[in-house]
DNA sequence: GTCTATATGTAGATAGAC
DNA sequence: GTCTATCTACATATAGAC
């Protein structure tokens, strides 16, 4: 995992930077902004203090830059998965939207890269905090309003604020998987799973939940 | 709401504790347990640095001892709903279960004490949280079991664990309206209102997601 | 029960050597 | 680009006067 050295010195060029925006978005993920000090993340990062601040600035800033590294990629998983339904024959149904929507987040925080997972439960833990909300709000928002609208062409009755709602209520649900499945485990009796084992119970209730808004908003 | 001191020593004998709880409270629920001192603490409660330490103990202490001051009265006040439900001519239905859960607490995190509004969003800050569920799981588990037992009696062919699943993303959802409206007001594009505005959708959506899981699960 | 004072450590941020 | 060193501020916690 450590890069050679002989001499102490390390000189890794361009990807320092990504090291220390890794060890941030993991450190962050798992403690959140405060209870982390970039005296932390520099030795999770295996670099100095200065270097932290060579390159990411403050510690608010260094947030923000981990925040925004990772958002047009799940913005257009998101987006490509939109598009597939809409080029399909068959009509567009609600429970591929709910599914759309919610599985590219799924997938990321279950599979793959660590530093996915990291991000994933990072930003589980502050899209529902209104001091965060003006950080990632203004990233996140566009991709689910065009998913508002896709709900919305399916049921024009129901007023867009309860699809709103709804959806808000689809996405808490969600994160809340992703943060953490320890009343799970703790009010089941057994070990909890990560977040892709609740999948199908997810949309199932998501779908059932903006279906019942949906019917009561007619 | 300062009490008059004339020489600078207020002595209030037992309500300073109190005072010093509800600050604790109130910027806990603000801010999150690592965003707040002890000397802000102490600042916000009218006292010195040192009878915060003398009736908190320490930060972590003074923590469990806000989570811990307020548990009882809820728990009884869900206990109650679900006695009464039991205690009627009529069969027990799961939207009462749902609103027997909820409202108790929808209801101390929008009128009232505005100390028992900062408690609900304390909660809502803590609940999901890897961190503190050993802290808070042991206080809330219990009634929980007790209405999941409810939930069972109603839908006997449902596997446990998926009930488990939709009540924790119930509480989710209920969560996260307490801890935040900023998303839906944003993606709506108008004002949210507090938490008990959204009570017939939120009820709505999660016995949609409920009744969809359990008739999957039968 | 409340105060002052302080011990001890860590925080964020940056200047300047290499 | 990276390191060391340091400034200034604030943290938790507690001892001891009143």
């Amino acid at each position: 995992m450590e890069e050679a050295t002989t001499d102490g010195r390390v000189l890794r060029g361009e990807a320092t930077r990504e090291r220390v925006l890794d060890a941030a978005e993991r450190l962050f993920a798992a403690e959140g902004f405060d209870a982390v000090s970039i005296r932390r993340i520099a030795a999770e990062a295996g670099v100095t203090l200065g270097v932290v601040g060579f390159h990411g600035g403050s510690k608010q800033k260094l947030f923000r830059t981990v925040l925004e590294r990772r958002v047009e990629a799940l913005n257009a998983a998101r987006r490509a998965r939109l598009a597939e339904l809409r080029a399909q024959d068959v009509p567009l149904e609600m429970r591929d939207l709910v599914d759309g929507y919610l599985t590219p987040y799924l997938d990321q925080a279950s599979r793959g890269d660590p530093q996915w997972r990291a991000y994933a439960r990072l930003i589980a833990r502050i899209v529902s905090d209104d001091r965060w909300y003006p950080e990632v709000g203004g990233l996140y928002d566009p991709v689910a309003q065009e998913y508002l609208d896709a709900m919305h062409e399916l049921r024009p009755e129901v007023p867009r604020r309860e699809l709103v709602t709804a959806l808000t209520l689809t996405v808490a649900s969600m994160l809340s998987l992703v943060a953490s499945r320890a009343r799970i485990a703790g009010l089941s009796g057994r070990e909890a799973g990560g977040p892709m084992d609740y999948r199908e119970t997810l949309i199932t209730f998501c779908l059932g939940g903006i279906e019942a808004v949906a019917a009561r908003g007619r």
